[in-house]
DNA sequence: ACGCTCTGAGAAAACGCTTTCTCACTATTC
DNA sequence: GAATAGTGAGAAAGCGTTTTCTCAGAGCGT
C-alpha cells in the first residue's frame, strides 16, 4: 500500500507528535475550530510552522468530498475562442479558490464522452465548452457529469447551465452591415460541419435569406483556421461576391492574407467580416470588421454557474433555459461601400 | 465525516456486494490481477459494467501516492507563449495519462511562491514556466517542488531540468540581419523588467554592440503586449532607427499597426523584426520576419522531461545542464533593405 | 492417508485527513 | 456538597481505494 518509503512528507501525524497533542487537536486548529484551547492551539501552529506542515490536499478531498477543482473539456486548445473562455474560467474560478483541470479532446469527438466523464470525477464539476458529440450522446451524458456547466451547447437536464452565443443574431447582423454599403452579391466561408456554432450560423443566414430574396448569397466550405480561410481565396475570386463573411476572425484573417498577396484590395473590392473580435482582429491591414463575442464574460460567468451549482445544493430558481450572449457589430477597415 | 448523504456514488463496495465477493477481490480484477480465478473475475466485472461502476481517483491516489496529474504554474495564460507551452505540455502529458492543472499567477511574482506550493502538493509534478520571482527565491523554493521541470529559469537544484530558449543568440541573430540589409541605425523595444527573457535578449545585444561599434543601437521601453508596440512608434521615429527589433511578435504587430497609421512603410521606410514566430506573425501584412521559438517543442520537452523525473527515482545522469533552445530565423516580409 | 506446497480470496491495515462520539474534568447551581 | 451543565481534547470511525497478511482448501507426492 501507499508509496514506497521515500523521504516520507511531512503529515499531520508529525505535528501531532512534536505538539504532544492527537491528530483531531491539530486538524481542528488547522481548520479553525475555535474549541481548543489557545496556548495548546498556539503549541500546534508553532510546531506546524517549525515542521512546514501543509495538508495533503489528496487526504483533505477524500474525507471533505470535495477537490476544489473543476474540469474543463475543449474540443482544441489552440483555438483562441477555448483558449480565452479556459482563461476567463480560470481566473474567476481562482478568486474563489479553485483550480482548472484540462482535457483537450483534439476535435475527436468519439473521445469526449471518456474526457468528460474521467475528468468530471477527478473534480467537483465539469465545463462542457461546445462539445462535438451528437445531440443523443450528449443527451445521454449528462445527469452523469453534473454538476456541468454546457457552453454554446444545450441539454433537456434542467440542471445543466447552458451559456450560448447567438451566433445566428451576429452573423445576420453582419450581414445586414454588407447590405447597408451596398453589397448584393454576397458568400459565407462555412465552419467544420460538426460545428455546432456553424449550424447555428447557417440557421441565421437562412432567417436573413428570407428576409432579403434579392440579395445572392453562396455558402462556400472553409474550415476554421488561418489555412482554411487562406485556401479559399480561389473560390471567394470565383464567386463573385463582394461581401464575404467569414466562419471566424482566423478564418477571415486567413483570406485576407491571401486576398492581399492576390493584390485585391480591402475593402475597396471586396468586404470581409470576421466573427469572435480575437485580440488580433482589430491589428489586421485592414483591421478587421467582425461581430465581437464577449468571451472573457463567458468563461467568468461559466465559473459563476458552476459556483452556483457546486454550493447551492437546490439551485436558486429563476434562470430558466440558456443564457444567450449577444454578439456586437465591431465595424472597422475591413467593410466598406460596394464599389458603384 | 464526509459529505452528507447525497445520492451516494457508487462504490467498490456495491460491486463486491452485488458481485458477492469482498472489496479486495473487486480491486485485483479492476487492475488486472491475475490471481483471481476467471469465472469470479467474469462475475465482478458483469456487476462493475451492470453498475457502471467508475473507481472514484481521489480514493486511488491516497492509496497510491499519485494524483497523475502535474500542475503548470504561468505568469500569464493571455500570453500566447505560455498559451502555446501549455498545450504542448498538455498535449503530450494526456498521451501518458495525465492531466495538467493550471495556475495563473497573473504577473504577481509575490504569488508564485504560494501558488506553485500548492499546486505542487496537488500533483507528482510542476512546471514552473517564467517565474518572476527573484533568484534568491527560486534557489529556496526549488528543492520542496521537486520533481519540477523550469521553463526560461535555472536552479543550482540539480535535479530540476531546466529548457531555456536562447533569446541571447536569437536577438543577435536578428541584428545581424538588419546589417546585412545595410541598416545601420537600429532600435531596441524591449519587454517587461522583471522577464528574465528580456534579459537575455539586452545581454545578447551588447554582445552585439561589441561585435560592432559602428553600429547605432538604441534601447527603447516598450513592454510585451500589442498595446506597448503601437504606443512605441512615437519614441522608435523619434530615434530615427530604420531597423527595429521588438521584444516579441505582439510588440511588433502593435508597431506595425501604428507605423501603418502613420504611413510609414514597412520594408521600404523601417524594417521591424518580431520573436517567437506566433501562429500570427505569418499573416500579418507584411508578414513578420522573427525569430522562431520551437515553442511546441518546448511544452512536449516539458512533459517528456517531466515523465522522466516522475518515472526514475534516479535520473539517468547524461542530460546535464540546461537544454537550450536555439531560435531559428524566420525571414518575411517586414524586413528588407535599409533606404539608399 | 498424511503432510506438503500452492492457489485464491477474505480480513484488515494503510494512505492522510475530518468529524463524530465519548468522556474526563471544571465550573455552576441549589 | 452533590447533581448538572459546560468545555476541551482524545479515541475512533469514516472517506474509497490498494496491498499486505493470513488462512482455508485443493492438489500432489510418498
Amino acid at each position: 500500500m501507499g508509496r514506497r518509503a521515500t523521504t516520507r512528507r511531512i503529515g499531520i501525524a508529525d505535528v501531532a507528535l512534536k505538539a504532544g497533542v492527537s491528530h483531531a487537536t491539530v486538524s481542528r486548529v488547522m481548520n479553525g475550530n475555535f474549541t481548543v484551547d489557545p496556548a495548546i492551539a498556539e503549541r500546534v501552529r508553532a510546531a506546524a510552522t517549525e515542521l512546514n506542515y501543509q495538508p495533503n490536499p489528496v487526504g483533505r478531498s477524500l474525507a471533505l468530498g470535495k477537490t476544489d477543482t473543476i474540469g474543463i473539456v475543449v474540443p482544441d486548445l489552440s483555438n483562441p475562442t477555448f483558449q480565452a473562455i479556459l482563461r476567463g474560467l480560470s481566473m474567476a474560478a481562482a478568486q474563489d479558490g479553485y483550480r482548472v483541470l484540462i482535457a483537450d479532446s483534439s476535435e475527436v469527438s468519439s473521445e469526449e464522452a471518456i474526457l468528460a466523464g474521467e475528468a468530471r470525477r477527478r473534480c467537483d464539476g465539469l465545463v462542457l465548452c461546445a462539445p462535438r458529440m451528437g445531440d443523443a450522446e450528449l443527451e445521454e451524458l449528462a445527469p452523469s457529469l453534473h454538476p456541468m456547466v454546457l457552453i454554446n451547447r444545450s441539454t433537456l437536464d434542467t440542471r445543466a447551465p447552458s451559456l450560448m452565443v447567438d451566433y445566428g443574431q451576429g452573423i445576420q447582423e453582419l450581414a445586414e452591415l454588407l447590405v447597408g454599403l451596398g453589397h448584393t452579391r454576397l458568400a459565407f466561408l462555412a465552419g467544420p460541419t460538426r460545428s455546432a456554432s456553424n449550424g447555428l450560423r447557417l440557421q441565421g443566414l437562412e432567417k436573413f435569406k428570407a428576409a432579403h430574396p434579392e440579395i445572392n448569397l453562396r455558402m462556400l466550405d472553409a474550415g476554421s483556421s488561418f489555412e482554411a480561410g487562406h485556401q479559399s481565396v480561389d473560390s471567394v475570386l470565383a464567386s463573385g461576391a463582394t461581401g464575404v463573411m467569414a466562419f471566424n476572425d482566423l478564418v477571415a484573417m486567413g483570406l485576407l492574407s491571401g486576398l492581399h498577396e492576390r493584390g485585391v484590395r480591402v475593402p475597396e473590392d471586396i468586404s470581409v467580416t470576421g466573427f469572435d473580435d480575437i485580440p488580433f482582429a482589430r491589428y489586421t491591414t485592414p483591421t478587421l470588421s467582425t461581430a465581437a463575442v464577449p468571451i472573457n464574460e463567458l468563461g467568468q460567468q461559466a465559473w459563476h454557474r458552476m459556483r452556483d451549482l457546486i454550493r447551492n445544493v437546490s439551485p436558486d430558481a429563476g434562470t430558466e433555459g440558456p443564457t444567450i450572449f449577444l454578439p456586437r457589430l465591431e465595424v472597422r477597415g475591413s467593410t466598406g461601400p460596394a464599389k458603384a
